[in-house]
DNA sequence: TTTTTGCCTCTGG
DNA sequence: CCAGAGGCAAAA
């Protein structure tokens, strides 16, 4: 199956099955809703529909586990892989040691395990972070649909689901603030707006490369942007740039910490000095992939609505 | 230097 | 009216 894209690139549809998968290895749903991702949508069938990078996706989790997947070529199965992250943990391993380990952790496992952390392209997850302040999810993600509806590249349909790869920073570059706050970015307009213009000065590949540098170096460049703190500075890290024990202190990771894992910190303000204490804390308990197991967490406060405190 | 405070902005209760 | 997936800049 070959399709003709709207700027004439020629792409054909791979497709394949991922076998031997369990729910406690991915949970599909649960990763795409865990607040990671903000542009998959799943149809009808249950199937989930969305893009990594200029790639069309396509994935459709079975009652056993496995998954069927549907991506534009070529090397598919490998994109796939990658975005999942199917070669680079266990993640029924690590859970098994971090419920050992914490008596919370297991009560969220318990309730929702398979949330793996994805690695998204770095520019989209790094403009829609900074789309994130003080927004939940469905917001989140109706400003970033409205973005890559207005800039974004058309890639075709994928099973009659229409999609767009998210704009590069050339093409929002091109974007006034005013602009933008007419897509209900509010304040977060000028942020958007300046970091494209940042960015169209650096190599196109610069945000990739922080890959390759350590977890304090692509933070303190990331955070050298007007509107990116620390809190969305590693969010980045984790769910784009490979740092697997980031940990992203929202308020709810915060009411964690002060409850269970830094209670030392209880009743005082989240400073510098508390976020890199939570940090810690974090990284002590669950080790080198810590931002795992701050997921499940955080889904369980932020995503189903329990109460863990 | 570190911490606190006010402000920005907007949807939903 | 108030609260909520933050960050900035000024001031203490």
């Amino acid at each position: 199956m070959a399709d003709v894209l709207p700027h004439g690139i020629i792409r054909s549809v791979e497709f394949g099955r991922v076998h031997g998968l369990r729910r406690e290895d991915l949970d599909l749903a649960a990763t795409l809703r865990s607040g990671q991702v903000f542009r998959w949508t799943q149809d009808s069938d249950g199937a989930w529909a969305g893009t990594i990078g200029t790639r069309r996706a396509r994935f459709l989790q079975e009652d056993d586990g496995s998954l069927f997947w549907e991506a534009d070529g070529p090397d598919g199965e490998r994109a796939i892989w990658e975005f999942l992250r199917l070669k680079d943990a266990d993640l029924p391993a690590l859970a098994e040691r971090w419920c050992a380990a914490d008596e919370h952790f297991a009560e969220a496992w318990a309730q929702q395990p398979g949330i793996r952390v994805l690695r998204q392209d770095p520019a989209e997850c790094f403009f829609s972070f900074l789309c994130a302040s003080v927004a939940p999810i469905r917001r989140i993600s109706s400003m970033l649909r409205a973005v890559a509806g207005a800039y974004g590249e058309p890639l075709g349909s994928l099973s009659n689901v229409p999609l767009k790869a998210f704009p590069a920073a050339a093409r929002l570059a091109e974007a006034d603030e005013e602009t933008l706050r007419g897509l209900g970015l509010g304040f977060r307009a000028r942020r958007v707006a300046e970091a494209a213009q940042a960015l169209i000065l650096l190599p196109e590949n610069w945000l990739w490369t922080l890959r390759d540098e350590p977890k304090s170096t692509a933070k303190r460049e990331l955070m050298r942007f007007f509107g990116v703190g620390e809190k969305i500075a590693d969010c980045v890290c984790l769910f784009s740039l490979d740092k697997d024990d980031a940990i992203p202190v929202d308020t709810h990771i915060w009411r964690m910490a002060c409850a269970w894992y830094a209670p030392d910190l209880a009743g005082r303000s989240l400073t510098p000095a508390a976020y890199a204490r939570v940090g810690d804390a974090f990284r002590d308990r669950f080790g080198p992939f810590a931002g795992w197991a701050q997921q499940t967490l955080f889904y369980r406060a932020a995503v189903s609505g329990a109460r863990m405190i």
